[in-house]
Parts: C-alpha cells; sequence; structure tokens
DNA sequence: CGATTCCCCTGATAGC
DNA sequence: TGCTATCAGGGGAATC
C-alpha cells in the first residue's frame, strides 16, 4: 500500500520520465475516481494539450504541475500505482508492449486510467480496489486541500521538539493511530507505523500522553531511520504496490512485522501478533513492545 | 467537539 | 465444483 516512501519512489521514477510530456488523450473505465472535474469530458478538456512541468509529493499525493497552472492531483490510495510503459488494447484487456515486468506481473493488469502523450508513451493508473483520488485542481484549491496535512516527516527542519509538539497535541490517543493521522505528520501509513513502533520497542496502543521523553525520541529517531531506508529500496511491495516501471520494491525483506502474525520476532523470537486497532490491524511483539 | 462506525471496491481465501 | 461469507484498508462522511 503506497505510504510516503512508495510515492516518494512513484515520484523520483516518474520524474525522470514525465516532466515535459504533453497529454494527447485520456481514457477511464472508473469514472468514479476522477472526483473533479466531476465530467470526464471535462476532465478531458484540462489536459489535453497541457504539458506536466514538474511532479512532487505531499503527504501521499502526487501533483503533477500543469502548464495551464493548475494541478493534477493523485491519490493511491490502498491499492493504487502508477506505471509509465506503452499499453494496447486487445479483447479489452490493456497488453504492455514494453517487455519484462510490466508485462510479466499480473497485478497490473487492473489499468482503470490511462493518461496518453504527444510522444506515445503513457502513464496508466493502476488500481485493484478503484479507491484512488484523482482530480484537476486550480493552486488555490490545492493550497485548501492540503492545508490540513501536517508536516513532512523527513524534512530537515522537522525537529524533534516539533514532532513531539505535534504527537502531544493527540495525547488521548494511541500512538499507532496517531502516527497514522495525516494532520498530526504526513505519509505515515498502516505498514510504517507497525515498523517504526517496532522498531522503538513501543507497543501500539500505547496511549501517547504515557509516553516518556526517551520513548518519543526512539519513535522520532526510528521514523527518521526507517522512511530513508524505505525510499533508499525503492518501497514495500508486499501487495499491490510497484514502482513505475513495473518492479517491485526493496523493502520487503526489511520488514519487521507488518503481515508477520504468528511469525518469529527477528529480536526476541517471540511470536508476532496481530490485532485490530480501529478498522485497521496493528502488528507488534508482544514481548518486545509492552504496553 | 471528539470518538467511533460505515462505506467505497474487488481479488483472495476459507468454509460448507 | 461452486456458492457465499469474510477480509484487506486510506480517508471522508455519517453517526453516536
Amino acid at each position: 500500500m503506497p505510504e510516503l516512501p512508495e510515492v516518494e519512489t512513484t515520484v523520483r521514477d516518474l520524474k525522470k520520465k514525465i516532466v515535459g510530456r504533453i497529454f494527447l488523450d485520456v481514457w477511464t473505465d472508473a469514472k468514479k475516481m476522477i472526483k473533479k472535474p466531476k465530467k470526464f469530458e471535462d476532465f478531458k478538456k484540462e489536459l489535453i494539450g497541457k504539458e506536466i512541468l514538474d511532479i512532487k509529493r505531499r503527504g501521499k499525493n502526487i501533483l503533477f504541475f500543469l502548464s495551464s497552472g493548475k494541478v493534477l492531483l493523485i491519490h493511491q490510495k490502498l491499492t493504487g500505482h502508477l506505471l509509465f510503459g506503452k499499453w494496447k488494447k486487445i479483447k479489452k484487456e490493456w497488453v504492455s508492449e514494453i517487455e519484462g515486468p510490466l508485462k510479466e506481473d499480473p497485478m497490473n493488469k487492473f489499468l482503470h486510467l490511462i493518461f496518453f502523450f504527444k510522444d506515445g508513451w503513457q502513464l496508466a493508473l493502476s488500481d485493484l480496489r478503484k479507491f484512488a483520488k484523482v482530480e484537476i485542481l486550480t493552486k488555490e484549491e490545492l493550497e485548501k486541500e492540503l492545508s490540513k496535512l501536517g508536516p513532512e516527516p523527513l524534512e530537515k527542519d522537522f525537529t524533534f521538539e516539533n514532532f513531539k509538539e505535534r504527537i502531544l497535541k493527540k495525547k488521548k490517543g494511541k500512538i499507532k493511530q496517531v502516527l497514522m493521522d495525516q494532520e498530526v505528520i504526513a505519509g505515515i501509513g498502516n505498514i510504517y507505523s507497525d515498523e517504526i513502533l517496532w522498531k522503538a520497542k513501543i507497543h501500539p496502543f500505547k496511549r501517547v500522553g504515557k509516553l516518556s521523553e526517551e520513548e518519543l525520541k526512539r519513535i522520532y529517531k526510528a521514523m527518521k531511520e526507517i522512511l530513508p531506508k524505505a525510499i533508499e529500496v525503492g518501497g514495500e511491495s508486499i501487495s499491490d504496490y510497484r514502482r513505475p516501471s513495473g518492479e517491485r520494491g526493496g523493502f520487503d525483506p526489511l520488514r519487521k512485522v507488518y503481515r508477520r502474525e504468528g511469525e518469529k520476532c527477528f529480536r526476541c523470537g517471540a511470536k508476532i501478533k496481530r490485532v485490530k486497532l480501529g478498522q485497521r490491524s496493528a502488528h507488534f511483539c508482544p514481548v518486545c513492545q509492552k504496553l
């Protein structure tokens, strides 16, 4: 599932490929994903003939800056991921003309939105669950939409003091939920919150207000280590996420707890537990991460 | 207002 | 074999 490291990987990979390209056409079979403009014809009009000037990440959002002055925003949600290549429709199915991972991975046959560029290349949104959000916004609308997001955890000026101050605003909250709260810090989801808390040896249900200064420091440090490491290896690919080339990310061998229920903790050998936390699941070591 | 629940969606998997 | 029920989950809306 694309979180900060996956979105960052996508943006970095795409930056080399699509800046300067001009939209020729757009296809979709999932109009519901396109939230703005509501009418697909209007959405198309906003893109055709426009050039991509730049691409950036903010939290888990991908932002394409267009020559019209507007911005194409894509949030991949759970199973969305952007792929760069060339596809042809053969018997109702899009088939990659590019050899390699794009062609072989059955996960990438769920293309529901394709941007066609003037030079023949394409950018496709693969999204098994069709939860992704796609919209075109003016700079003002974008500003408003992103204004609620918390700071970027990897910004150099996001110090421990900033981190502590933001986290403690939710002092009754459970630390895992607070880490995943996009208004507190932007970009962390289920996988990396589990990984950060395992590394910091903190129980996911621990109330923020009960964390000691030292424990907060461990979480901050783990966050600042795990996220860049995950970016370095191109994100995780335990389920749906792929890089724009179709390649899998390299984080899976580094994964310590997420989806390792019943397996041994790499630190102490105890069995990793999975418990429900709201609508999500939390994975942790019951021995290393005491409440 | 804050906390919780529902809902969007569909492939994989388990149970019968 | 084939049907049905359950699960995964980001985030926004609805509800308690």
